[in-house]
DNA sequence: TTGTAGGCGTTATCAT
DNA sequence: ATGATAACGCCTACAA
């Protein structure tokens, strides 16, 4: 029925606590009549003023207006609490003041950092954002766009999107709405992210800094791009290291936790041999701590693993987990602030690659060299 | 600069990865002219009727239309592209198909689980929502309750507000738009959620049942409804159970992970013992085991620990933490459901109770009885 | 079966 | 310094 419930544990389960509903006294019915909300007209009517000067006082439009009559105005607004419809508004400006966030699942902690950046930086500057849980999914993905289109937001931030074929969106948009997307992908916005190739290039290198020559790879799905890139500094740290590559090393999941439990299970049941997991995210790596765990491999004296995106989650466990940090609540913000600077027209560079850092921690503790 | 933005472990940074930006081509300034969209009036031209009639089609009014003129609005519609302007529809029929959403912080498992519940459910309706991440500030919360009224919004969820004095709300919103509470709260809105009460008292007792006497509270702040109503729980469990509420074992906190850490290591440093901790959160919880780890303490032999809200975390940590799971997705699902009911004029309960379910694992695992 | 006209709440243009 | 008026895009009586 709902697919965000957590599946109980194994037999965890306990005290189904007190039943469900209770319906009390049914519901309040109709508020009574509601009190027509005040509009300008009203406002200048109570000022004893026309709506021209009404606007004009509220938007604070050149000062040639008497003190007395602004005085009246505000007066007489705050009197009636005036609020002004800001789709009128919208209407009549044609700007709506308003951002879509076009993203995965709002759950992963990458995410939801990305969608606070974008939502503190977009009312900071008096922009509403809209988010758009898309599940990676193409069908949501187009129906959320064309939600966004008939909402008529000024701009759209797109978010995890990169797979191979994620031109499907390219036409939809654009033409109206300033678009800006967070990570690779192939459409022809102005982009921001990090140097994820070099990233994961990095971390393979301070693996084999550690003693490891056998590095497994905990990927995601071919498609996508972020994989794709992440593939390539994976490549690029072993051939810097002189390992050669070993593609059957690599395996692909779905980045989740299960999925990487997963993985690593049937590598290891397929008799795979390592020394160390680069995994292309948190999550993953989680799972494969499982896995190895219940296979009795020790981390990370046997297995040394990394990990990807540094989720709360990584310094709680045990071992911690080594990880790569990347500026998400930035990639948000900037992303907006680059809209608002587009709706502005102002400049806006057509990329921008925000700096990560390795977090080390004892999942890829250097082997010690044992005497012999 | 940014709250949002975890400090660096204690000396773990390296690898500064690649510096910062790189101003590429210089945007691809303003995107010429933007074609003018089209609207009711040019479909109309293209179709060779009014824009009564194209309206008509395009909202299946009434079959009295002919088949051929259907065709040929669609087929125009189709051809411009067209999409109805959202707010000129809402300006005109006076609903915003439009939810807000208050939030203290969308980073929080608990809370973006509503998110999703509220977000797909209003998805699902054809209605949009609006994040306001209030971070528990009144001020906040006011900034935005002003924002969504000139939003027009249709409805307002609101969330975590409950504090002692949240009356502030109260007359700011109403009058025209449905809103709902999740959580305790003193506002005269319909609410919805869990018996916090009975599910601490249930989680009191499980921890009495596996041979704990000690059992200190690890709370959030006094002021805190939530936090009155569970503590209510923490004390009716103990009375249950024979023992005396001792108020020095509780200890308030702001239930994050860093500030149960704190908590616990100040009730240590005061010379406080416990066989176990009733916390009334996970990431609280967590962050009460380090500091049990890190005083030498045994989970769960010395210490027993249980959490609240299940977080993903919990299954993650070692030993496993028990917790307290409630259905947040339905939460955020119905809650939406009940402003949709609301505004089709459907009779809703005043207030709806959901079920809670303990989740056993390791941390509170029942103390073995040492032969003697 | 289809069209005409007025208005939702606001702001911008043009007068005064 | 202030007002009258039109228009933003759409829907909906009311006509025909």
């Amino acid at each position: 029925m709902n697919p965000h419930v957590r599946e109980p544990d194994e037999g965890a389960a306990e005290s189904p606590g007190e039943a469900t509903t209770s319906p009390l006294p049914p519901a309040p019915a109709e508020p009574a009549v509601l009190t027509a909300r005040p509009t300008v007209k009203t406002v200048a009517a109570l000022a004893g003023v026309s709506t021209t000067t009404v606007s004009r006082v509220l938007n604070y439009k050149a000062d040639l207006l008497s003190d007395a009559t602004k005085a009246r105005v505000f007066e007489a607004a705050r009197e009636l609490n005036y609020k002004p419809n800001s789709m009128a508004i919208a209407l009549r400006k044609k700007v709506s003041q308003t951002i879509g966030l076009m993203i995965p699942d709002i759950s992963n902690p990458y995410f939801h950092q990305i969608a606070r950046g974008a939502e503190d930086t977009a009312m900071k500057h008096g922009y509403t954002v809209i988010f758009c849980n898309t599940d990676r999914s193409a069908s949501k993905e187009l129906t959320y766009v064309d939600l966004l289109d008939e909402k008529r937001v000024d701009g759209v931030i797109l978010t995890g999107g990169g797979v191979d074929g994620d031109t499907h969106l390219a036409d939809r948009l654009h033409e109206q709405a300033r678009v800006v997307a967070i990570g690779p992908h192939r459409l022809s916005y102005p982009s921001i992210g990090a140097d994820d190739r070099g990233a994961i290039q990095a971390a393979v290198l301070h693996l084999v800094a550690g003693g490891r020559r056998r590095i497994a790879c905990l990927g995601g799905q071919p498609g996508w791009l972020i994989h794709q890139e992440r593939l390539a500094g994976y490549r690029a740290g072993l051939e810097e290291s002189g390992i050669t590559y070993d593609e059957s090393l690599v395996m692909p999941s779905d980045l989740s936790i299960d999925g990487g439990q997963q993985a690593v299970e049937s590598a290891l049941r397929a008799g795979l041999s390592f020394d160390a997991i680069m995994s292309f995210s948190d999550y993953a790596a989680l799972g494969a701590m499982r896995a190895l765990k219940e296979a009795g491999l020790t981390i990370p004296d046997q297995v040394a693993i990394m990990g990807c995106d540094d989720s709360p989650l990584s310094q709680m466990v045990e071992p911690a987990l080594s990880s790569i940090t990347f500026p998400v609540w930035e990639f948000g913000s900037l992303a907006t602030q680059m809209i608002v600077d587009m709706l502005n027209g102002r400049p806006v560079p057509a990329s921008q690659v925000l700096p990560y850092q390795l977090r080390i921690r004892q999942s890829t503790a250097a082997l010690r060299v044992l005497p012999s």
